[in-house]
DNA sequence: GCACTAACTTACCATTCGGTAAGTTCACCT
DNA sequence: AGGTGAACTTACCGAATGGTAAGTTAGTGC
């Protein structure tokens, strides 16, 4: 039962941390959201800045849990490239919160560099720069060359993971879901594209 | 003199708000920035709300008229998204405050949709979408397919526009300058690539 | 049956927040 | 000389914030 309201708090502290920010959200709306005291909530976690920290590590370890288990097999890199970058893209869909916060940190870390969770994405990146590299375009290229490239691609797929809101925003929700239909496939032909000789 | 101390506000409050975003900041620590009172912030202002719609309404004029000088000339539509999406790519270098915020509102605007400045983008979205349709790659594609090709050219900007702080983070300054120097080229490269044929 | 501990609640607290009210200073116009 | 209004300051205020302290309740091991 204690694991539950862990858990619990964890949830709505996600959703709410994503949806407003840090700041934007104090812990009595966490807790009372799930019909708990604030210090109930403190009880558990100690204070929010601790809080926070374990709701990016949770975020963290299912993330490299989901990519670790799409791990790309085959020896072609760009293959391998596609792959993981259609997995990310999948996780940015499934798990809007989860892109949400971490593109907050990415906000945020000028401050809080020494927060958890930061530089998390950092062997991520390394392993996509890697395969970008291996790539017969890149493969004479200068590292920074072929980081520039693998970054480029990083931002099409997390831009358009955050952007939700603002596109139903504009155009609607039908719209939107045509778009995030087609998004895939016409992410697919952009990175082949990319690392195409 | 009036307009000094209105434009010195705007200036903080900008550079601040971008940093820590709306609820991290406090209308007294902006004004004590400056050497003021949070009431003569007031007296200028009225309203947290309304200091930092006149922070995003400044922002999105100065963004429209660097664009609009920029106007990408000829028929060729390729290069006219080229030097649409070059020119941003210096705004956010040039601009990195700017970016920040408005990337901040991305998140933040399914609250606050009714804010200024958030639909602001959406005649800039139009144009490059258009140009992308106009394209021969995309000229019989659905304007989903178009639309989704635009978005993660943009994608690729605006996120690497808002990395610095990350990446200068886990790979040091220098690092990040060599990314940043090679990144115009390998964009155009990938838009390029993104709209043949 | 009894100590122990995790999971809470009630009561409280200092600080900070955005905002109001009521002046005060001073340049400028007539 | 006198009035006006913009640009402030000093003095407050109620609400909300994160956090502490001191219980209370209930299950568990022995």
């Amino acid at each position: 039962m204690a694991e539950d309201t862990r858990t619990r708090i964890l949830d709505t502290a996600e959703r709410l941390f994503a949806d407003r920010g840090f700041y934007g959200v104090s812990i009595a709306a966490i807790a009372t959201e799930i019909d708990l005291t604030k210090q109930a909530l403190l009880h558990h976690f100690g204070s929010k800045e601790k809080l926070y920290g374990e709701v990016l590590k949770r975020i963290s370890h299912r993330f490299e849990l989901d990519l670790s288990m799409a791990q790309p097999s085959g020896d072609d890199p760009v293959e391998r490239l596609v792959a993981a970058l259609l997995q990310l893209q999948t996780q940015n869909t499934d798990q809007p919160n989860a892109i949400h916060l971490l593109m907050r940190e990415l906000l945020d870390n000028k401050r809080r560099a020494d927060t958890v969770g930061t530089w998390y994405l950092e062997p991520f990146l390394e392993r996509l720069a890697r395969m970008v590299a291996a790539t017969p375009k890149y493969q004479d290229a200068t590292p920074e060359e072929a980081f520039a490239a693998t970054y480029q691609l990083l931002g099409a797929i997390n831009y358009f993971g955050v952007s939700r809101p603002t596109l139903t925003g504009i155009y609607g929700e039908r719209f939107y879901a045509k778009i995030e239909a087609d998004f895939p496939q016409q992410l697919e032909a952009l990175i082949r594209s990319a690392v195409a000789p």
